[in-house]
DNA sequence: TATTGTGTTATTTTT
DNA sequence: TAACACAATA
């Protein structure tokens, strides 16, 4: 080989191998931290380096933007990868249907509307009303999972057979469903789901269409294939079927997604699927201690189902991981933020180094009170994401129905905000006159302003507002689309209502707006923003401070991420294991809360906190909890284990707990007197700024401050006094 | 029509 | 605790 391949130098010998492997199905089973992105990326710069395959003959799919776009930067570091295809499961397919809609036959429009989450939900909620669904006994919530799931197992609403509908849920389930597609049609919209689904009943009923796509993607790569769903293989599948150069890389241990449809068994089947395909194995951690490793290791090796897999590292023996006994929720959380504190003041880590990494999102609000008091920064990661922000789907809405007069879905989100005394009396006159006579509730609308059946107040409202529409459609056509948005945010008085409101969440509100027609503006063509806009859900990463922050999120939201120092707290039986995986999927649910607790273990490089709690207070009543099992499935040859407490009987006299009473320091030690500051002295806080003290409560001093932290109460202990 | 009060019920989440 | 649905009321 050539000087210029010098990017497969820096790989080993099975990475290597998996790059050099161009021709035919391959699977790669790629363990935590043994490189994955980088095989990927190399596997597709070799190949176009190599003249096997042009860019655009290159299919690579992800499951996440994120991935999506880190995959692409790291290609385009290495070689001229214009033109090649990368992007989500979802992306791509809505692509491929936006430009072959008509060839489906199904009366979907080009410019169909990809509805959100939020917007399925409300969709379903109005359909039960109109059906006369019983919402609690079958919750919408319910019902959206049943239908999400036929749509993950590629069933429309006629495939669904008797069998399918074991529950009586399952029955309301499928005429609801068969409703819900109808009125996504009538409203030239789909949902996620949909996107897959319309792709496959597109590929399999047009022989020339499937010819092209087929003959186009000689190489295919799937990411994280572990998570596919029987569409996305199904889709996969199909279109590799000329060339089978089909490459799917994932770890069957990090399958942490059945609940939403992915199924393990893709990759666990891959070689009956596949016949004649090679399956390479990366086992060389590059990313964790030994101690984590071996932690890991063990834990994983207690699931049945699964290709094993042996992690290695060639890495030095390192800090044991500590497993951390603590009274209650409180103690744990007072625990890992003092302890965080120490390892970051003796400078042996940064915030940005350290995570915590919990099972639900509810766990997040007890560190968050300590951080806060305790002035350590931190972020949380997972919160509200940019586009599902009130204001930012409302002013979506009104540019989708200005786009699309037929996105009923839109429509209803907008047509009182802000008010415009349209109640639900007027809105259901409305929707009953347009199901009457088969219009859009737009049209039924325009007709019902032309007859003059509305009242007087209604309808000068209304008109008003059917105008605002027709000038923004026109005005999309030929006009900046920066102007055309910003003429319906001040017409349509939404963002007076803002302004007038003079708080700091409608402040923030305005600014997101304005960040909003940047964004807009940037973009210059309003319906990509608009696919950019339900296609990417990113979060914010708002990188501040020096030493950046600690994160909070859930341990779905770390998987491919890395930290030095991980702290996995509320290992209890109970939570984790969650109760409920526990109750409704047995056994299953136990091997993939194991899966879970592996991809949080697997995260830490350096040093690993694991901590459980005896008690927790949750909404209103103390739980008593035990530790969890897969405590026990750590060694003890790996773990210092550290009680606060003296009842050490929870795990057999196996393990061997260290009494250390309080666990996290007492408060009196912890604080600094700092008598001097009282009632209206100026103050300094290293988070908020500068403040004035408003009350004196013992130990805590309650402080406004200048910035938009506002109101906060804080330990004497974090205050400078100025 | 819009606001206020009461009762119910709590995973994980990207697209 | 907090978010939400729904009923009662101004």
């Amino acid at each position: 080989m050539g000087h210029s391949e010098k990017y497969l130098e820096s790989l080993n010998e099975v990475q290597l191998e998996a790059v050099l492997h161009t021709e035919g199905p391959l699977l790669v089973l790629a363990g935590a931290g043994t490189g994955k992105t980088k095989v990927l990326t190399t596997r597709i710069a070799n190949i176009i380096q190599q003249g096997l395959a042009e860019p655009q003959n290159i299919l690579a799919v992800t499951f996440t933007n994120k991935a999506a776009k880190e995959m692409s930067e790291r290609i385009s570091g290495m070689i001229n990868s214009f033109g090649l295809n990368i992007g989500t499961f979802h992306s791509i397919a809505a692509k491929i249907l936006r430009s072959n809609i008509a060839s489906l036959g199904m009366g979907l429009g080009t410019n169909f509307t990809i509805i959100d989450h939020g917007e399925q939900i409300k969709l379903i909620k109005d359909i039960c009303k109109q059906l006369e669904i019983d919402i609690k006994t079958y919750t919408p919530k319910i019902l959206h999972i049943i239908i999400s799931r036929w749509k993950d197992l590629g069933l429309l609403p006629s495939k669904i057979s008797e069998s399918d509908m074991k529950a009586p849920s399952h029955k309301i389930a499928r005429s609801l469903y068969k409703e819900y597609q109808k009125q996504l049609i009538a409203s030239n919209a789909v949902d996620f789901g949909d996107l897959l689904i319309y792709n496959n009943e597109l590929l399999i009923n047009n022989s020339e269409l499937l010819n092209y796509y087929q003959n186009k993607y000689k190489y295919i790569l799937i990411d994280e294939y572990q998570d596919t769903n029987a569409v996305q293989y199904v889709w996969a599948r199909m279109l590799a079927s000329k060339w089978k150069n089909i490459c799917c890389v994932g770890d069957d241990d990090q399958s942490i997604y059945s609940w939403r449809g992915a199924e393990v068994g893709n990759i666990l089947r891959f070689e009956k699927d596949f016949p004649n395909s090679k399956i390479i194995k990366l086992e060389q951690n590059y990313r964790s201690s030994s101690e984590i490793l071996t932690a890991a290791s063990n834990l994983i090796g207690n699931n049945k189902n699964r290709h094993g897999k042996t992690l290695w590292t060639d890495k030095n023996i390192g800090e044991k991981i500590k497993v951390i006994s603590c009274w209650n929720d409180k103690e744990e959380a007072r625990f890992v933020v003092s302890e965080i504190d120490r390892l970051v003041n003796v400078g042996k880590y940064k915030p940005n180094d350290v995570a915590i990494l919990v099972r639900a999102g509810f766990q997040t609000r007890s560190f968050e009170e300590v951080f806060i008091s305790n002035a350590v920064p931190y972020r949380i990661i997972g919160g509200l994401r940019f586009y599902e922000r009130m204001e930012i789907r409302d002013l979506l809405a009104y540019i989708r129905i200005s786009l699309n007069n037929n996105d009923n879905i839109a429509l209803e989100r907008i047509i009182n905000v802000p008010k415009r005394a349209i109640g639900n009396t007027t809105m259901k006159q409305i929707k009953d006159y347009s199901i009457e006579n088969n219009l859009s509730v737009l049209a039924a609308i325009r007709k019902m302003l032309e007859l003059g059946i509305l009242k007087s107040k209604v309808h000068e409202s209304l008109s008003k507002f059917v105008n605002l529409i027709d000038k923004s459609h026109l005005g999309y056509q030929s006009d900046p689309a920066f102007n055309v948005t910003k003429a319906i945010l001040e017409e349509s008085g939404y963002l007076e209502v803002l302004k007038e409101e003079k708080t700091d969440e409608s402040r923030s509100r305005i600014e997101n707006l304005n960040e909003m027609l940047r964004a807009i503006d940037e973009f210059g063509n309003i319906q990509e923003f608009i696919e950019h806009s339900s296609l990417v859900m990113e979060h914010e990463m708002l990188e501040s401070n020096f030493g950046g922050s600690v994160s909070i999120m859930t341990l779905h939201g770390a998987k491919g991420l890395e930290f030095d120092l991980v702290f996995l707290p509320g290992w209890e039986e109970g939570i984790f294991p969650h109760q409920k995986a526990l109750s409704e999927e047995g056994a299953k649910g136990l091997e993939e809360e194991r899966r879970i607790a592996y991809v949080g273990i697997t995260r830490a490089k350096k040093d690993l906190y694991i901590t459980f709690a005896e008690s927790r207070k949750m909404f209103h009543e103390i739980l008593h909890s035990m530790p969890s099992r897969f405590l026990a499935e750590i060694p003890d040859a790996v773990c210092t284990r550290i009680s606060s407490t003296k009842n050490l009987n929870y795990l057999g006299s196996k393990h061997k707990f260290f009494i250390q009473n309080n666990v996290s320091k007492p408060e009196t030690e912890n604080r600094k007197i700092n008598n001097q500051i009282n009632h209206k002295s100026k103050v300094k806080h290293s988070s908020f700024g500068i403040g004035l003290v408003i009350r004196e409560d013992g130990d805590n001093l309650e402080i406004i401050f200048e910035g938009i932290a506002g109101i906060k109460t804080i330990k004497r202990s974090h205050i400078t006094n100025l």
